[in-house]
DNA sequence: GACTCACTGGTC
DNA sequence: ACCAGTGAGTCC
């Protein structure tokens, strides 16, 4: 008998076959089973989407092509893991089966049915080679499996977060014990359930190995090393597949990853934890652009899961939806857990702000700062110094002709890194060697402007030798970015010299303000974090109070690190804007203080979280071809749109602004141009973009439109 | 989005 | 003759 599937391929939203496709069967698959289908002259993965009664419209049933095998050994999806793929698809303005497809593991793409059967039989085990996967053995000394007594603020919050039903939202200062809870929540569960699964969610790769050796060690000796497992982008396709598997058949208990990981097949899943879910990096910035906390709150009702966000700072959203109720304020829909005390005798670090307006001009360490790391040096303690800006200089200069070193492709200087004397343009990757001369004048006095990391590690280290540590050796100075960590184990071999002590003074980006627990760090120092204060950009103060709280977090969480005699370990600030308020309430370490100053200035210029937000992003050769397209499917909106049934209620509500180069306006010889959609209520909005989106398709496919080379929204963007 | 194909201009 | 690069078209 042939049945009509209803099968998701990849195909993006913008082509002519945006939707599942109807495929023959001579089998009755049901929704969620994955199968290779042909697909023009390929033979592509698809999922089953729906059952259907006929062949698609417009096709005969001769025409229509069959499904060529089902990938059985895989279970199929489950309906609530369709329904979130379906949402997210609806909700970031995307083909269903893109979103379907991406949130599967690469690899499942490219295998043979035969090839999948192979990858799941269980493979013998080498003789010799110690067992991974097997239950990890009690005896273990390596291995504690005693769960950490909770104090009276982390029982408070986990008896909380028992009784109700959430979400909730952990707000718990740095060295709190957050973690903590959130293996408490995990033990409670899968000792209640002898088949739920938790997610465990990171904002970012570098932090998933702490993790899971913290997971590993408490559940692996109660249910097997094999119950948790890792996803995320930096394992191999055949390492994510087998996590992948694991989780889907239900044998892993526990998952721990970054954002794609919310998109994990977990057909028993009862609780999500976000981690730090302030962060920025749950945004995925390409493809899809979806928000993985987002999701994973919208997740946990599909699924009947739990869903418990955590953080020190936490995003103002998440805040603001977590606020009590009040006069006439029905309060938000997040439960508030509160733990405000920092575990153990070290108390938080004092924060000293240094007024640069006070200093000699162009100084870059101030001479209080530079005692202050003097003395620490002295007394063999370590400090920690950071700046926004890796390379040497973001700028290299020529003082005679006014050339500047700008990269030919983009709309950006090419930064200057001398240890290897290169330009390099972080936008495109574009780089050559440094000029012994100015390209444009032939001047040979050509000079750097401005200072990244590696050049303020050199000048730190002028200022400081001579210093000697307690042994009346030389003081060492190291340096932690993206540069020095280019290579596959290179942060974490670092990582281990700044803990073992080999380091005095650790210079780097922001990178090294997160998650990492340098418990012998006792001063940590921002050299210039002014920028953000003034940004055109309103999320930057937010942004800046969470890197500085994290960052006063890293120093002293050891009391025993605090030498006789110490003053305790500090956070410095240096500012030309040294009463503000943004530091006002770091000196005071109060979120509460910083997060509803800056709602109120949210709300009184009716931004996110009073206010809902898309961008709807074009690239061209031309800027004119770039806002030329989204000028006109602006119009074409307000002409066409409000005449569809229902709209002139909701074209009132919507605000379309003009389009604008991005900031970067030309990255790799392509212009791009923005335009920002706004509107006060959130189902106004979607039920806008959704209609707009058949516009811009036949925008885009005019004439006068053709230079254009792709367009795609953005659905509550981070930066615009 | 991923792929094919036709066409371009450059080089040996 | 042989390519890399690119733009247009296709995909139930």
């Amino acid at each position: 008998m042939t049945h009509w599937l209803s099968v998701a391929v990849q195909t993006p939203a913008h082509s002519a076959v945006a939707g599942p496709l109807t495929y023959r069967s001579e089998l009755p698959l049901t929704p969620g089973t994955l199968v290779r289908v042909p697909f023009g002259k390929r033979e592509v993965l698809g999922i089953v989407w729906a059952l259907a009664d006929s062949p698609a419209p417009g096709w005969s049933e001769e025409s229509s092509r069959a499904v060529s095998g089902a990938l059985d050994g895989v279970a199929p999806l489950t309906s609530a893991w369709r329904q979130l793929v379906e949402f997210s698809a609806a909700y970031y303005q995307r083909a269903l089966g893109e979103v379907a497809l991406a949130a599967l593991p690469p690899q499942l793409r490219d295998l043979s049915a035969v090839q999948l059967a192979r990858r799941l039989k269980p493979r013998p085990i080498k003789s010799g080679a110690a067992d991974a996967d097997g239950p990890a053995k009690l005896s273990d000394p390596l291995i504690a499996t005693e769960s950490i007594a909770l104090n009276d603020q982390q029982t408070l919050a986990l008896a909380e977060f028992e009784s109700k039903k959430g979400p909730f939202l952990l707000f718990g200062a740095t060295g709190s014990g957050k973690t903590e809870v959130y293996l408490h929540a995990v033990a409670n569960l899968l000792a209640r359930d002898a088949r739920a699964q938790a997610l465990v969610m990171v904002p970012e790769i570098n932090l998933t190995p702490q993790l899971e050796a913290r997971f590993r060690s408490r559940f692996a000796p109660l249910y097997g090393g094999g119950a948790v497992v890792s996803l995320h982008s930096g394992m191999t396709n055949p390492q994510r597949l087998k996590s992948w598997l694991a989780a889907h058949s239900g044998a892993a208990r526990i998952v721990l990853g970054t954002r794609m990981a919310v998109f994990a097949s977990m057909p028993a899943l009862k609780l999500i934890v976000v981690d730090e879910e302030h962060d920025p990096s749950y945004k995925q910035q390409e493809g899809a652009r979806y928000s993985a906390r987002d999701l994973a709150v919208y997740r946990g009702r599909l699924d009947g899961a739990k869903v418990l966000l955590g953080s020190a700072t936490p995003s103002l959203e998440s805040w603001h939806q977590s606020r009590p109720a009040g006069a006439g304020d029905p309060g938000g829909r997040y439960v508030r857990l509160v733990m405000p005390g920092r575990i153990g005798e070290a108390g938080f670090p004092k924060v000293r702000r240094v007024d640069m307006n006070h200093q000699p001009m162009k100084t870059v360490f101030s001479p209080p700062l530079l005692d202050a790391i003097r003395a620490r040096i002295a007394r063999g303690e370590q400090s920690m110094v950071f700046l926004n800006r890796r390379g040497y200089a973001p700028v290299l200069h020529c003082a005679d002709c006014g050339w500047k070193s700008e990269c030919p492709h983009c709309s950006a200087f090419r930064v200057f890194h001398k240890i290897d004397r290169t330009l390099r343009c972080h936008h495109c990757g574009f780089t050559e060697r440094v000029p012994r001369a100015c390209p444009a004048c032939g001047n040979i006095d050509i000079a750097p402007l401005g200072r990244g990391t590696e050049r303020l590690e050199e000048h730190l280290a002028e200022l400081l030798a001579g210093e000697t540590r307690p042994d009346g050796t030389p003081v060492r100075i190291a340096r932690i970015d993206a540069d020095t960590t280019r290579l596959k184990g290179a942060l974490e071999s670092q990582l281990a010299q700044v803990h073992s002590g080999e380091v005095d003074v650790l210079v780097g980006t922001q990178m090294i303000a997160k998650g990492h627990d340098f418990r012998r760090i006792t001063l940590v120092a921002a050299i210039n974090p002014d920028g953000a204060l003034f940004s055109s950009d309103f999320r930057a103060p937010e942004r800046l109070f969470s890197l500085l709280m994290q960052s006063a977090g890293r120093a002293g969480r050891d009391a025993a690190f605090i030498t006789a005699g110490a003053s305790g370990s500090e956070m410095w600030i240096q500012t030309f804007h040294p009463t503000h308020p943004l530091f006002e309430a770091l000196k005071q370490h109060d979120y509460p203080a910083f997060a509803a100053r800056d709602l109120r200035e949210r709300e009184a210029a009716a931004m996110p979280p009073f206010s809902f937000q898309a961008l709807v992003r074009a690239e061209a050769r031309t800027q004119d071809v770039a806002q030329g397209f989204l000028n006109a499917a602006s119009a074409a909106a307000q002409t066409e749109l409000a005449a569809l049934p229902g709209f002139d209620a909701v074209m009132p509500r919507i605000t379309l602004y003009g389009a604008v180069p991005m900031s970067v306006q030309r990255v790799a010889n392509v212009e791009r141009a923005q335009m920002l959609v706004e509107s006060g209520s959130r189902s106004a909005l979607q039920r806008f973009l959704a209609a707009w989106h058949e516009v811009l398709r036949q925008t885009r496919s005019l004439p006068a439109h053709k230079g254009l080379i792709r367009w795609a929204v953005d659905v509550d963007p981070l930066t615009i």
